[in-house]
DNA sequence: GATGGCAAAGTGGCCTGACCAATTCTAATC
DNA sequence: GATTAGAATTGGTCAGGCCACTTTGCCATC
């Protein structure tokens, strides 16, 4: 019942190569928006077979590591790891999704009222600024999505904010969007910015209390919104 | 400033793979722990070349939907997929974790109190007794491992479920474990022992309040414990 | 001299075919 | 019936080649 595995000896070639160039980007030996070696030349520097170079390759772009634009090369990502399309639908909802945002995100904001930058403060207001000026255009949802990941970004907790980029992927990707839009339209006004202005101002007076409040209000709104939105449109 | 994208025309050919056995699987076509037919075979279905199937599969088993045992074949995961992690350090540390968790788990904790089924408390019993036979040793972080992540299963949250699996992980890879297991026997009796049972019993009692307090509490204690773990142990 | 077009070079995309190593299956042997 | 040696299967890796797309830079044109 001992169960040791040790020495895997040799992982999956793949692996170690993906390892390797994951590692130079890590050490800052390229940076993002970098251009690597070509295949090619990779496979030669490593010693390896250009199949194993592109195996390595596509494991860094599902990572969300790399970009491989055809007869052009392989990049690092601005991101960091925000990949595009997860390949793979999780089959999570729209309602986990806001269950789940319900509960992190106001505290995310309290955190970010204490710690927010003076940089990011001035960036939210130029976003807010954007919303009212294209007010129930499609372009909003792009709007929004960096209003939260910004904010989510300066709660400085690494996990939280990979943890929101994700759920706005996943938002993206499930059948939310969709309707998401014309759900605006319907709407008229917009009501979502009163909302928004109202984290920002908490923020603005980093005042943790009242911003966990005004999310917390947010979202709620959210919520009741897409509960009526799919209400009428079931499916 | 029109910005299309349209006519993907034909993306990659490893991701049109990939996709088509992702959807296999979602349509229960074949389930989990199942084996996939050969790379061989699925290239001559698929009319594809094996490196293309190859390329599909790795990516894949990034996403956590596959795994490729050498000389055996390639399996369906149990756990689905899910936020993919390995193969690049994310670089979260410890306390990221805690604070993270903190905020999430003592919500879940709360939903699952409402909606945790008969079997799943009987589960948690057993993990408990589990905890209380082998105190101390290695083997408990596992348990406690299953504890948590049962318990995020039972908010019935797909998303929320995902994240606490992910936040293990994540704890596995970032250097907490190492220094952990002396931190347990150092500590001599176990206190988690007694936070555990309170979390138990809250949710037989289905008291989200309790179960609420209950995981507050507990991981309070974790973060002090490791505040003081990490002190000692500096780096 | 600036501009526009076109060809060559570079790069990723994909394929064929082959050999090796690990695993599993099969059948001969004890 | 259990054991074991060999054959078949499966993934792991390599070599080399051809195609399509991008970029680059030369050259004719204006």
């Amino acid at each position: 019942m001992v169960k040791l595995e040790p020495l895997p000896s040799s992982e999956r070639l793949y692996i170690r190569v993906a390892r390797r160039i994951a590692d130079l980007v890590k050490a800052g030996d390229v940076k993002p928006g970098d251009r690597l070696p070509s295949e090619r030349v990779l496979a030669d520097m490593l010693q390896v077979s250009r199949p194993s170079i592109r195996e390595a390759m596509i494991a860094l772009e599902v990572s969300g590591l790399i970009e491989v634009r055809t007869g052009s090369g392989i990049f690092v990502t601005r991101g960091g790891s925000s990949i595009s399309t997860p390949l793979v639908d999780s089959g999570i909802g729209p309602f986990e999704i806001l269950e789940m945002r319900l509960v992190l995100e106001p505290e995310i904001c309290a955190l970010a009222a204490e710690r927010i930058s003076d940089a990011a403060l001035q960036r939210l207001s130029e976003l807010f600024q954007s919303m009212v000026e294209l007010n129930g255009r499609p372009e909003m949802e792009a709007i929004d999505r960096e209003f939260h990941t910004l904010i989510a970004a300066e709660a400085e907790n690494t996990a939280m904010a990979q943890t929101v980029e994700w759920l706005w992927r996943l938002r993206v990707q499930s059948g939310f969007s969709r309707g998401y839009h014309r759900l605006i339209v319907e709407e008229g006004i917009f009501p979502t910015l009163e909302e928004h202005k109202a984290i920002l101002d908490a923020l603005m007076k980093r005042d943790p209390g009242a911003a966990r409040q005004a999310m917390t209000s947010h979202l709620l709104a959210a919520t009741e919104s897409a509960a009526r939105h799919f209400e009428s449109n079931p499916a």
